[in-house]
Order: structure tokens, then sequence, then C-alpha cells
DNA sequence: TGCCACTAACTACACATGTAGTATATTCAT
DNA sequence: ATGAATATACTACATGTGTAGTTAGTGGCA
């Protein structure tokens, strides 16, 4: 099995649109991206294409255009890039990545008391 | 002010050992990434000529050869780099982030209960 | 039925990155 | 003083990425 592909940056955006519905025609999501992004057209053709040369979406002929869809999870995607993160940011050690995100401002109340529940049931 | 250079994969170790000990000559950064990372030593050489291009280095003289040492602090990197990873991964939502790091089978008991009590700290 | 609009395919191009080889300058030991 | 070892500088090159222009096919409307 070849290992996952990667997503670059700018193809995350792309890939979130896919995950959240699919399949989708180019159309759909140069509309929906031309405004979150303000990316040309082409430009996100080409990311589909090469999205797809590398095995992340697949296409499927549906009257005279293609539908595009994910070949990967989002889940596996996210453990990847998080994994990857990790080791390249904290040098494979979660505990740090952890704290540094816990200590960060954004947190409300509530998400706190999310998270404590999750590693209640973790202790 | 120039914003931060941003570190490419491979610079973090590097810089890792920039911000554990400083100044160091190439020479000593060498002989740990050869070990560590295998690297050649050209390679490593043109990784510090490029973090000093980019202004992530320092360079100062000494007899005859070169010192390098951080001119970004570690924090700095990290905050930026979490960031980023965040918003590319996770949009830009750090609870399901947080999360996916708690879930993790990676927490040992200890790591738990000091997570939990920075925790709450802010609640 | 000929042209327009739109799809998809192909081409382009600069910059970053990973990975090194080559060349030049300096120095230390014999 | 000369040759070997070092240190630094310069060059190279393939691949990935962001960004888009150009070309060609095709179905529908005037």
């Amino acid at each position: 099995m070849p290992s996952q592909p990667t997503l670059s940056n700018k193809e995350w955006p792309l890939m979130r649109l896919l995950w959240e519905k699919s399949p989708q025609p180019a159309y759909d999501l140069i509309t929906a991206l031309s405004d979150q992004e303000s990316w040309h057209a082409n430009t996100i053709r080409t990311m589909l294409a090469r999205l797809h040369k590398k095995g992340a979406v697949g296409i499927r002929p549906y009257k005279n255009l293609f539908l595009y869809y994910p070949l990967i999870s989002e889940e596996e995607c996210i453990a990847a890039e998080s994994e990857s993160f990790l080791q390249r940011v904290y040098g494979g050690a979660l505990k740090p990545a952890l704290l540094h995100f816990a200590r960060s401002q954004k947190l409300t109340r509530e998400e706190i008391r999310e998270l404590k529940k999750v590693l209640d049931g973790k202790d």
C-alpha cells in the first residue's frame, strides 16, 4: 500500500470542502474557494489535477463534466499531519505540545470543561 | 519589522540544537546532525547558509571559523508553527485539535494529571 | 448551423526545499 | 615551505508548490 499522500498547505481547504460534501463538480469548488480564499479558477483546477495525480481525490465523469471525491479520509490526514507537526516542532513530545495549546488563551470555559472530561475518561 | 522567517521541516532539528546551546561552530552541528539525522556535511552547511540568509540565525567570526546562534526564539517559532498548523489542519479550531491530541494513546497517567492541573488553573 | 461559453488539458514559471558536488582560502604539521 | 586537512563559498539539480495563461473540445443557444 502506497503511503498516504500528504497535503500541501493550500490543498487543505480544498479537501475540507470535499470531505464535507462529495462528490462535487469543479465548478462548485471553484465557486466556494474563489470566495473563501480568492483563488483563480485555473489555480483550483490545477490543484484538483495534482490532488488527483497524487491519489488524494478520485474523479467520476458525470454528464459533460467530472465529479471529484476524496480518496483519503479526513481522520487519516489529520492524524498524519498532527504526527508530523509533533515531530517537527516538538521533536515528538506530545506533552509539551498539549501544554502549549492548553495554555493558549483561546479556550472558553465550556471547552475547558469538555476537555477535562476527556482527560478524566483516560485517567 | 519583517515577519518571522518560517522554518522548513528539516530546519527544525538544526534550530533545536542552536536553541539548546549557542553559539556553536558549524562543525559541532554537523557532528550532532550527521549522527542524529544522517545528513551530509555540505547539506548542513547549505541549510545554515539559508537560515542565515532568511534571518533565522546569526553568524559571528571566531578564530578561523564562524559561530552560529539563533536570531529567533524557540517560543515564537513554536507559536507561529502551532498557529499555522491549527489553521491548516483544523481551520483554526483549537478545541478539536486539543481533543485529537488528548485522545491519542500516548499520554501517561502522570502527564494527564499535569495537563489537568493546567486546565484547572484556567477554569 | 456557426459561434459562445464552459470544461478540461497542457504549459509556464518563480521560488522553496532537500540534497550534494566543486572550488577556493586558510592553516597546521612535517 | 609545501602538502594535507578544514572551513567557507559557490554551483547544481530535481521535486513540490503557488499561481495562472493558453489551447482544444463540445454542447447549447441565437
